[in-house]
DNA sequence: TTAAATAGTTAATAATGTTAACTATTTTTA
DNA sequence: TAAAAATAGTTAACATTATTAACTATTTAA
């Protein structure tokens, strides 16, 4: 028998509540010819104060293809795929680094610019409607939840991955 | 200029862990020759009552494959190749329904509960060790803001898709 | 100056997911 | 009660998203 706990139902609620979020992502991106994950490599260019990648580190630099791998959780390779849909659509740039050949910058177009634009009302209107109710100190407790466990999770790897050994 | 945000970094972050969770995830169940979405289904027929699914509503049967699309916000036709991928491993069985007889009800086999029981030690530890230092009104009152927000995306549908209207 | 690391790409492939069309059965309704 | 609608599941065809491995080019470190 499974016994019932606050931990595992935050932990299976977060994984519910992104799926859903996701989904509503796809739909409204769909809209403007966008996957959401075409969609959050426009947020990073757009430097988006609110991603955690951003609160994680400073970036004066125009981003690369691999900080967006780093930031997004999956392979440079992968990112190459989605870079290209993205600079076939015209909606951002590449360029080359002046200091470093190897590296090549990303840049939101105009048309970037303008079509992040277009989607901000909307995006901003769902996401004060799901957190309305709840005082400034609560969401605070909140973001700092959430921080607290990426930052575990990025940081004391070797903790999480000993875990795995029970299995 | 985008403005700082407690309630789009919420959000921001919330996709983040969910994601990075998912990777761990994708790694533990790799041991035991499962994807995230496979074990998901195996958590759902051992009725954990910590899942989202079963605090919405009560489930006095055995799932069906239906259920298990509603719940993880799939497909039916999806669901139809993980639960076959999980017959041919032996970890669930099916069978017909007495009262209707279009339906199949699904429920983990011997091996399928050992399987459960063998990976529970690692994923509660991994999940207590990402919630503590938190004290249990704290994680109470983030529970009750994540079931909020999950409640008001599946109850206020047409609140959420009038902000779409304005891309 | 050689070896290692970093950045990006390409090719082959796996997984995860979708929609549409279908069968079978049950429920609704006219 | 007969016809229509809804529900459950499956199959087939396909799109997306992701992976790893092998590769080139360049920079950094030993």
């Amino acid at each position: 028998m499974i016994n019932k706990s606050i931990e595992e139902s935050i932990v299976l609620s977060i994984f519910d509540l992104a799926n859903q979020l996701k989904k509503i992502g796809d739909d409204v991106y769909l809209k403007v010819g966008l996957t959401t994950q075409q969609w959050l490599i426009l947020l990073h260019l757009s430097g988006n104060p609110n991603l955690p990648f951003f609160k994680r580190e400073k970036h004066v630099k125009d981003l690369m293809a691999s900080e967006l791998a780093e930031s997004l959780n999956v392979s440079r390779a992968n990112i190459t795929n989605l870079i290209n849909v993205l600079l076939e659509k015209k909606l951002i740039k590449q360029f080359e680094d002046g200091q470093d050949r190897r590296k090549k910058r990303l840049r939101l177009t105009k048309k970037g610019i303008a079509l992040i634009d277009k989607t901000q009302p909307s995006r901003l209107g769902v996401i004060h409607f799901l957190t309305e109710g709840f005082s400034t100190e609560q969401k605070q407790t909140f973001l700092t939840f959430l921080e607290e466990c990426m930052s575990k999770l990025i940081n004391e790897d070797d903790k999480i991955k000993s875990f795995h050994k029970l299995i």
